[in-house]
DNA sequence: CTGTTAGCGCGTTCAA
DNA sequence: TTGAACGCGCTAACAG
């Protein structure tokens, strides 16, 4: 039984360019990455070219980066929650700024069920790690001691602040948002989707402080799933209370519109019968009526400002203040 | 001035581990990777794996992968469009699917706008890449030739057909269901985002398709973007034609959406004065009023698919059949 | 038994 | 323009 196949597939290598025109590898390398104050005759510079593009030659990322000790690949880790449309547009906005700079950005959403995280490293070897909840603070540690620059997105704002503040953060914005209408009496609208707590616990909390803040009794908590009858129950529950509950704070604006599906489903309206307030400005909530008033979350600036973070950081220099909790604002439409 | 220096954070490597063990770096492999037939003392074995864990050992990808050949990466390439609902939950299935056989997805959106696509070869090196309309089939050619697995997700359905063909049948489901409700002028609602071009063209030809095969006109196409003011323009248009409209094949539901924001603005509503059908069964259709019939595109299946293509390709094997285009299915709820 | 020497894989770069 | 060596991990073959 031999060795267990080291190649199956012919690879195209930098030695077999160079046998094939007749030169070393040597030459090859130089020719391919343009080396400067080396002189090469155009003659051969044009037979390697030509063989290298007959041939369909490809650097071997391995090789390259195992030479040169970088790696040009960004990677922006997530945990298991489901993609929405919040991280959608950060990814988005991240990997067209990076791409700028020649790095590439790949996303990897991490399921806790999987083989440990620890085995990423082995299978990508990132020049930088945009840790978006999915490290804890001890592993990115280790993960900086291997020489790959970490950072953690939230970070960003609040100066310093950690993920759970910046989540925190939102929850307060809604709880002020609906004090200001004159709300004194709140409901919150959790997802049932355990993945979620990660972000859902920041945020309720940072919605029972600003609730503490404004002098406001704690929002009453009720789970929903994305359905009508689901979010029915909880607007029954809610509407049963003494306490006399008039606003809504939903996880995200999916929620929200569950919570007025379920409204709608008994007869009531907002923000009539009960404000309501989402989270993340999805296109949807723009177009239902009546129309979500959400709170968004600047994922768009956030990436940009991501993007300048990570190539500061990999050429040594201090990343730039963030973008500041300002970027959290509250689009007001019909529902509060 | 020195070469540009050439690691600037110390990477454990493991000759580190090998020198502070006091043995060879054969040892620590051996150890490290628990290698069969070869007897390292128990003492010797602790010492070493001591060593790793205090100093922190990681074993570098790139010499691992330059080593091996093979890499446990696989790359999820998409074009610049937005990364919707749909995708998202092709991408978690996949993800988790793969990684219970040890292989790693990552994504990346590819923008037009950034370096050719070749250089991502350069920068990751993964086992399969997954073509989700972002490779031309030549581009994929060239791929295949550096030993890389090239699958395409929409080949999985119409037994071989392509991308389009795919996209197309999800265009003429949309008219079937309409037609067999009795509709027999249709709009077509697309989206003012160019980059959805790749697949609302091959939307629109499936339905024109339809059109002519049960004898119904062509579908009369409009542009919107997402809000009531540009869809009220669509919708407008609609009603003005001679031809009687009745129902409308939006691109996807969010489009949906706004067309019947659009409806609404009017004092129209669906079904009654145009039937609305979408694309991609998104949470909030389910939760509007009315409920947004739409076609479902089975992505979860096509993800677990996927995986197995992918495990099965990697390993020589065939791909198994896969779920056939039953798994386009229409979600009947208010709008038709 | 226990462990080592040697050399591969691929691209880059110094010294000649 | 090139030979040689390097970066790092893996492993066949061999020595103590």
């Amino acid at each position: 039984m031999p060795a267990p196949e080291p190649r199956e597939t012919a690879r195209v290598t930098s030695a077999e360019v160079a046998r094939h025109s007749g030169v070393s590898r040597t030459t090859v390398s130089y020719v391919l990455n343009g080396a400067p104050n080396q002189s090469i005759s155009e003659a051969t510079k044009r037979r390697v070219l030509d063989t290298a593009e007959r041939l369909g030659y490809t650097p071997y990322a391995a090789a390259r980066a195992l030479r040169s000790g970088r790696s040009d690949v960004v990677l922006f880790l997530t945990p298991e929650w489901p993609i929405g449309a919040a991280i959608a547009r950060l990814v988005e906005d991240l990997t067209l700024a990076l791409a700028t700079a020649g790095l590439t950005l790949v996303m990897h959403a991490h399921p806790r069920s999987a083989r440990p995280i620890a085995d990423l490293w082995k299978a990508i070897n990132p020049a930088a790690v945009i840790n978006h909840q999915a490290l804890s603070e001890d592993e990115a540690n280790v993960v900086r001691r291997s020489g790959i620059t970490v950072l953690t997105p939230a970070f960003a704002f609040a100066g310093g602040g950690t993920f759970a503040d910046f989540q925190s953060g939102i929850g307060h914005r809604q709880v002020e948002h609906l004090a200001a209408a004159g709300h004194r009496r709140l409901g919150f609208a959790l997802p049932d989707d355990d993945r979620l707590a990660a972000f859902a616990q920041p945020r309720l909390n940072g919605a029972r402080q600003a609730c503490a803040e404004l002098g406001l009794s704690e929002p009453v908590t009720r789970v929903t799933a994305l359905n009508a009858v689901s979010s029915g129950r909880a607007v029954a529950y809610w509407r049963r209370l003494k306490s006399e509950i008039t606003g809504i704070c939903a996880y995200n604006d999916e929620v929200a519109l569950a919570v007025l599906a379920g409204m709608r489903a008994q007869g009531l309206n907002a923000p009539g019968d009960f404000a309501v307030i989402g989270v993340d400005d999805i296109p949807a909530g723009a177009l239902t009526s009546p129309a979500l008033t959400t709170v968004a979350t600047g994922m768009s600036e956030l990436g940009k400002y991501l993007a300048i973070s990570v190539i500061n950081v990999l050429e040594g220099a201090a990343p730039p203040p963030g973008p500041g909790p300002e970027a959290i604002q509250v689009i007001s439409r019909d529902t509060v």
